[in-house]
DNA sequence: ACTTTCGGTTACAATAATGAACCGCTTATT
DNA sequence: AATAAGCGGTTCATTATTGTAACCGAAAGT
């Protein structure tokens, strides 16, 4: 492992559940010397990518990290892209729905909308990484995207997250065979565990799926009508985000959708 | 230079102007070898903070930065702190506004909230770092901020960005000791050269200075009401930025203000 | 008063980064 | 069609950075 990956897999131990991290935890948490983890985050603090709290002496993400995002969206425009088709399928559904971008064999959060229209509505969480075997949109992005992608996910030792996760890498492809003939992907409280998922994936100019569109409600509220909602608006959805980011849902896709439609 | 800040100085060639870049350029634009920009750039490929084109062979910034950007929003909202503030001034002055964060001995835009109320108005970008020492809110922060920042910024040769940059430090320090003694930063063209700013420091719980609010209008606008408008507007907005991130505008500066009220 | 833990520092051996030349490929230029 | 220039990517001996382990003074816990 170079020495830059090193220095830049600090920043993953940041977190909204430890914000603010010291010299040592931190080495200890990334079962390196003291000495190298302190320089790297000399390095990292002297270009603001984290800053120390001069009275704790800990450290914490900085600014810059707010600058590279910003020329991030200014170039590719994700969140801008995303607004308003999201906000439309909201509406529509009536549950809180994200969207997620694959990042190696994760997924962030670009953007989420929560819904308003119940009491109990289910958070989504942008500042963690989504795994993709125990999630919807991870189950619709391994479905469409480049083959080997799913070896790869499934070549590392996979977590479980509730008691509904499933592991096995055997169930995995199966539950991605699924996705892939119906055209979405399906989390069955795998992720949280009172939280279902239905998603449906999107693409970039070169056809490449770079993510997903998902809507996660109540496993409580989601009866037929729900599903059958959830399911037909995510198809607009998906639609209009990949084409807001110059791609388009292939006509392999839509076939699929076309022949379980049941209209 | 250390490794990882040669790799993560690749970032800063990404702009708004320059969204994608290849191999070869990037490795000119730094003035390193192409065999170790390659290795940078595939150990930031790995990572997500970069990604690349699978057509043109170039690459741009990747999906992580939004993550930690997520990440620094959800332990320090300051996007979240600041939106309330900057929108109540923007209604009230009827310009643009922003507020910028200190990161180094430059600046980045944390938000801004643009006025709709004219056909003519400043645009910001958000993606630039701004130098302190052509800009309103630098100026106010080298007046308010630990007092070798003044001397770091100037030691470092001062780019000329309009006909109107002041570059000679001992003029500089002079603009900072007025921002000093009336409690506002300004620029009259030194950024953008039809633009005029007013800047007022904003404070964290720690007493320090981390960054200012601004508004910008265009120079043909600015009249003697309007900067009278402007100035007792950023009071309130500096007083409620500070608080929303903890800390307070400190009450020598206060006297100030209270010293040139003209009430 | 003692021990532990903290952030930070140093010397030296282990390791990783570097840069010049090179490769195969695409794209202009002639 | 031949040539040259540019590209992304690779190699390997040289060189510089990094990891290691021990240490420091200060602060916190016992």
């Amino acid at each position: 492992m170079g020495t830059t990956t090193k220095s830049l897999k600090l920043l993953d131990h940041f977190s909204a559940a430890q914000p603010e991290i010291g010299l040592s935890s931190l080495a200890r948490l990334s079962k390196r010397d003291k000495a190298s983890v302190y320089r790297s985050l000399n390095e990292l603090a002297e270009l603001g990518f984290v800053e120390q709290n001069r009275h704790t002496k800990r450290y914490r993400l900085g600014p810059t990290v707010i600058r590279l995002a910003n020329v991030r969206e200014a170039t590719v425009p994700i969140k801008d892209a995303v607004a308003e088709p999201l906000a439309q399928l909201v509406s529509a559904v009536r549950e809180t729905a994200h969207v997620t971008l694959l990042n190696g064999t994760g997924l962030i959060v670009a953007e989420f909308c929560q819904s308003r229209h119940h009491g109990t509505r289910v958070e989504i969480e942008t500042a963690d990484i989504l795994p993709l075997h125990a999630t919807a949109s991870g189950c619709a992005i391994m479905a469409f995207a480049d083959p080997d992608l799913i070896d790869r996910v499934l070549s590392a030792p996979l977590q479980s997250i509730t008691q509904n996760t499933v592991t096995d890498p055997a169930l995995i492809r199966s539950k991605v065979d699924d996705a892939r003939r119906i055209g979405f992907g399906l989390s069955d409280g795998e992720y949280e565990s009172d939280v279902c998922s239905m998603a449906a994936p999107i693409f970039d100019p070169n056809n490449d799926c770079i993510g997903a569109v998902s809507v996660a409600c109540p496993k409580s509220r989601l009866d037929t009508e729900l599903k059958f909602q959830i399911r037909e608006n995510l198809k607009p959805a998906a639609r209009s985000i990949s084409s807001a980011c110059g791609g388009q849902v292939p006509p392999t896709l839509e076939e699929i959708w076309k022949l379980n439609d049941p209209t």
